[in-house]
DNA sequence: TAAATTCATTCACTAAAGTTAATTAAGGCA
DNA sequence: TGCCTTAATTAACTTTAGTGAATGAATTTA
């Protein structure tokens, strides 16, 4: 088996042996195909993703548009939350590529546990950097204009540009695709000049 | 005691009798004047705060300028987090008004721990929340105008621009103090009309 | 392969925020 | 009280993103 969720997890704590069998046994890989949908409107509320290989996209629809909050790649988490209000924007999330996953949910959470009590720190812990890294994303983004957010992009995450359709990474960065093609050529003409 | 700090941690977890006790016995209530800086570049990098009384701004310093990052008020936690990232940007948190906070840090944090050991879900509940309410104020900014985003605060939390100078207010939207004082204006001339 | 979508680019125009600078108002302090 | 510093407003000008529309390129799909 792909050991890179346990490597992944062992950033945060040690685990030992009968851990990581508890962790294999809950046999959460999942391969999806390019386009496949993995989180639709009105599918389990709360889900965690860890992806092995591929690109996911986080998205949902704002006045009628969709809205891209996230591309999640290799060795990255995903958490899915939408707490218990029911009246909150639907989130969904699809493959950019053909994509390999670990998938899990609350259910498989609590059961988890049990066996494994330190379980809820590790939580804790990647819920935690995950607000930090989600905070200072943030924090760029306010402080950048349009043109300053996509060079942070082709700086912070180059391969987005080759794996992602443009219009996608337009509404990423909170732009409309025409304004995404007029900073492009506009910064492609001050190189060259 | 004031017990909101309870009340705040029993939207999350049930509390024992021996838990509040535990909780009781930190000892960690704290006032603080206007202007009072709580947390200041070199301090302790990880610190939780609840607010019983008053108003916080955080801040970091970016391009040589102060940037307002949040307004805690009553009853809201804070969550200062810098990771084990030493060139990260500094964070600061000074007092708006008059203030009484609870002041936690992580050594507190373990020591707690360890007689109250569901003191971990319950830091995971709330970071999670943090995590989720932080995302959707990203997505709210990420996909409103300036003048959209002064139009959200008015609505979301009137009380700030009372409590609260225009400029912080305006580094918090994002925007410069003129573009404020003009959206302002606009708005007002468009009611009036 | 052809037709049909969807995607990316370009253009002209509009609207709004940034920039610089000057003026007025408010707060803090001797 | 009056001085000094900081905050808020206003104005003229520049820059840049949004909008609507048209075109061409690239994918899908029948």
């Amino acid at each position: 088996m792909d050991n890179r969720l346990l490597e992944f997890i062992e950033q945060y704590i040690p685990l030992t042996e009968e851990e990581k069998t508890v962790i294999d046994d809950l046999n959460i890989i999942r391969s999806f195909k390019k386009g496949t949908m993995i989180v639709e409107e009105g599918d389990i509320i709360r889900d965690a993703i860890f992806v092995l290989k591929g690109c996911l996209r986080s998205y949902y629809i704002w006045d009628g548009e969709e809205k891209t909050s996230a591309f999640t790649t290799e060795n990255e988490p995903l958490i899915l939350l939408t707490g218990d209000d029911p009246n909150k924007t639907a989130h969904y999330v699809d493959c950019v590529e053909d994509s390999i996953v670990t998938l899990g949910n609350l259910e498989m959470e609590n059961e988890t546990v049990k066996n494994f009590p330190r379980f809820e720190k590790l939580c804790k812990l990647i819920s935690e950097q995950l607000l930090e890294k989600n905070a200072s994303s943030f924090a760029e983004f306010k402080n950048a204009s349009p043109e300053q957010r996509f060079k942070n992009l082709l700086k912070n995450r180059p391969d987005l540009l080759q794996r992602v359709p443009q219009h996608q990474i337009a509404s990423f960065l909170g732009m409309k695709p025409q304004s995404l093609s007029r900073i492009r050529k506009r910064l492609s003409q001050k190189s060259s000049a």
